[in-house]
DNA sequence: GTCAGTGCAAACGGTTTGCATGTTT
DNA sequence: AAACATGCAAACCGTTTGCACTGAC
């Protein structure tokens, strides 16, 4: 069990420090956030911070997750046309995801680093890791 | 000016051998794949088949190109949330677009087959490389 | 007391689907 | 004639937005 890189009085006082306001819905999304083992759609996270607060309304979710990244708190990426996938900010580095499981793992920095200079070399082009994830199939579904 | 790969007689050849039919908004759809240079969203060939044929519709031509992409005449990938882009099967590899000027990029196979290696041996990882572009900012953007 | 944050509901964009009609074979 | 393909409209899903209200500061 790796460490997140971030906890929750970490959270909070990048909030105070930015002059955010630390409200119930937001320490009920860090706590869902937290507590993930994996990527989490905003729908997880929803129906996770429901369990405790069932009033919090969806869009106050993504609007939470939408500040939280604004402040570098929570990465979130894409695969496919499916639902966006969010995580706390750490060690994380390039996501691929099952496209037979639809679980989504983290891929070694040096992959992606190495993917990255590729890049920068034959077309100089700069990836943006965090953004996407790539699509396959993951050992365990391939047997 | 690259060969796209694919014939118009090819791409009819293909429908004949799996018993599909060939129609007036599927020749529309074929014409404006073969005559655009670049990535096409679902709704810029839709809009380019309506200047010939202005009755077909958007589903129409959401149809055909599932069709075509399950007889590997078509490929689409995607970026973030954004709308897919499809374009003829042939040549292609990898997918970037930029975030800037949102403009989608082939990446050489040599780029997608280290990375496809790299996944396989660090995590048993089968790489799709067709379906997902990679996000990042192309050269002539970051000035 | 003020204003950022929230809940609700409605709008949105891209895509898919049900169904009656039209067209290819 | 039969099966497949199409057009239309409505549904769908993830996400965003307008607005009045609430609650953190």
């Amino acid at each position: 069990m790796e460490s997140k890189g971030i906890r929750n009085d970490e959270v909070l006082a990048v909030l105070r420090e930015n002059a955010k306001r630390i409200t119930a819905p937001k320490r009920a999304v860090i706590d869902v956030l937290l507590g993930a083992d994996d990527h989490l759609t905003a729908d997880e996270v929803t129906r996770r911070v429901q369990q405790i607060r069932s009033e919090v309304s969806p869009s106050t979710v993504y609007r939470i997750l939408e500040e939280f990244e604004s402040l570098l708190l929570v990465v979130h990426s894409h695969a496919g046309q499916a639902a966006a996938v969010y995580h706390l900010a750490g060690r994380s580095h390039g996501h691929v995801t099952c496209e037979m499981c639809h679980v989504t793992f983290e891929v070694s920095s040096s992959v992606f680093d190495r993917l990255a200079r590729d890049l920068m070399g034959s077309d100089g082009f700069e990836l943006d890791r965090h953004h996407v994830a790539l699509s396959g199939i993951c050992a365990r579904c391939r047997d």
